[in-house]
DNA sequence: AATAGATCTGAAAACGGTTTCAATCGCTTT
DNA sequence: AAAGCGATTGAAACCGTTTTCAGATCTATT
């Protein structure tokens, strides 16, 4: 390509200094009408485009904040990179993305990378960090904000609340009879599945239910492990009236097996999912799900790293998914 | 946070020059094994990040690629995503997104911010812009690579048949006895939407059955859109035994309002969708659809802007979409 | 033993901006 | 008319690298 136009070509073009071109672009210092305007007409004729490498070296501030973020291509996680985007919208600061994919390997490369493009700020969305590596981060980093429920980092939090979405989710089953709920989980490890889980066995707990692993069925979050677990639960022979899936990719899968199976939805079994993708409106029948308003989170979240790195504190804050009703649960008679 | 440690500082602890740190770090040029050695014990030690901004301005390569894609949060573009993110792993280049939204004015707005970032290269998939534009940006850009159809700019671009898709699917209802199929588009404007409808209108020409615009409703890739569109096919009261959507998304829509109307499929309408989106093979009944080799798409994208940064000529590349047969179709008796 | 390469190495010049500093200018104030 | 002030301005330093250039040290040849 041609060599990019520069702030000294401008310079000479408009018969100033580039103190004074810098000086116009950046609206620092007022200088003489008549100047600025022969040096904005030189930059349109010259097509320039401030070279951001350049500006933030000398500047010291690249206006940029990497969010790590989880499972691209996953529906909350990219919604919440919307709600990121959204925020940071018209701020002057771009998010630079990067996928954690769920392993602290990953994640702790990514975090390098970032601190090399000097990121003003680091959005941590989820992760498999551990919190003293967390702490320590947070020493020697930037200004860290993280998405994720760590109750060793008290400060700078925002998450939504998994253990109540599964107690409202099951509670919402129970309401309508059912006592034979059936779990489809994530993976053991996967905070998000643990919690959603524990909210699980809450509601039972609350509801005087027995609580019973042989109800409960691991699955990692997609659809065709939504379809297996319905098998083999099937298959198990132990009875269940209704499912709760640990996400709404699960719960296609399931639905699918039960309709393979014969097993009518709402009429034979009730089914749940959770995170409200927008397909789940139009499932057959329409899926009743928890809504997660990660959209809103990634915003508050994008807005909490800008007050961050304008120094002032930030506080934690919490979000509680909510029911979303449709037609995929009926009342036990 | 702590000023962070630079070159110049590994230096002295080294007791080296920096221009010998930075041969250490690129492995530019030999050094002493042991003055080597010493080099990278100290940025251990110091936990030293380069600066990719120094790095860049001096070097003049900002090893970054910048891809401009619509409608982040689709499946089909994020797959692409995906595919180029994959398909620069290892090779020392990072993406940098930006949403054109299928609005040449922001489109324009993200190639100049992308110049301002000095990408090494750009990645146009999809987009308003017009060829004449395109032509004036590939002369003063760095290295611009299209992923989208555009017969003016012959060299260079890599994209999906759209015609040929709408044929094929169109084609293979047709094979099953309809003649009476319905078409569900995207906005009227809309290159992929202008060509799936031209693979119809091309598929019923082949088999002499004559188009009417009565069959055609204007949607926009939403499933809100698919429900609404079979309403009102439905209110027209023009007969059809089959809908070809435009996309999956507008496929659930449709199927959720043939359903609500008590039309079964594939027994009373049959039903082909484009994308093959991951909850296809799970709707009931699963979804017979067009699958679009997008993640394939975005490595070949990938491979091609890196080619073509190292100053190799790129050839053009057309991925034509693959029929997934599935049990939303019948054969018409 | 002298010389030509071949290896290493450090000094210094970019890269394209921002920012500090001091100087100039035109007015207003005494 | 001299002094003081604020508004503008340009020169120059600096940001942290890469890269050129020339010098220095070794090794191998004659």
């Amino acid at each position: 390509m041609a060599k990019a136009t520069t702030i000294q070509d401008i310079a000479k073009l408009a018969g100033v200094s580039k103190s004074t071109v810098s000086r116009v672009m950046n609206k620092t210092t007022a200088v003489h009408p008549e100047k600025a305007a022969a040096v904005i007409r030189a930059a349109e004729q010259l097509g320039f485009a401030p070279n951001q490498f350049a500006r933030s070296l000398a500047s010291g501030r690249s206006m940029t904040v990497g969010v790590i973020t989880q499972n691209l291509g996953s529906p909350f996680y990219d919604a919440i990179a919307q709600g990121v985007i959204a925020g940071l919208q018209g701020t002057g600061y771009s998010p630079i993305f990067a996928d954690g994919r769920w392993d602290h390997v990953v994640e702790e490369d990514s975090i390098r990378s970032l601190q090399g493009r000097r990121a003003d700020g680091i959005l941590l969305i989820g992760g498999q960090l551990r919190g003293t590596d967390l702490k320590a981060l947070c020493g020697t980093l930037p200004r860290v904000t993280i998405a994720r429920h760590l109750p060793s980092v008290q400060h700078c939090c925002i998450y939504v609340d998994n253990v109540q979405g599964g107690f409202l989710a099951t509670q919402h089953l129970i309401r309508h009879g059912h006592t034979k709920i059936a779990f489809i989980g994530g993976p053991h490890h996967h905070s998000d599945a643990k919690d959603r889980l524990a909210g699980y066995r809450k509601a039972l707990t609350q509801a005087n239910i027995r609580f019973t692993t042989k109800l409960v069925l691991e699955g990692n979050f997609s659809s065709a492990s939504g379809h297996a677990a319905v098998h083999t639960l099937l298959k198990s022979g132990e009875e269940f009236t209704a499912i709760f899936a640990a996400n709404d990719a699960t719960a296609y899968g399931a639905r699918l097996a039960l309709d393979q199976h014969g097993l009518r939805v709402p009429q034979d079994v009730s089914l749940v999912g959770y995170d409200n993708q927008a397909e789940s409106a139009f499932m057959i029948p329409p899926l009743t799900t928890m809504h997660q308003p990660a959209h809103q989170m990634g915003q508050a979240a994008a807005a909490a790293v800008l007050e961050k790195i304008q120094g002032q504190p930030i506080k934690s804050r919490v979000f509680i998914p909510e029911l979303r009703c449709r037609e995929s649960v009926a009342t036990r008679t």
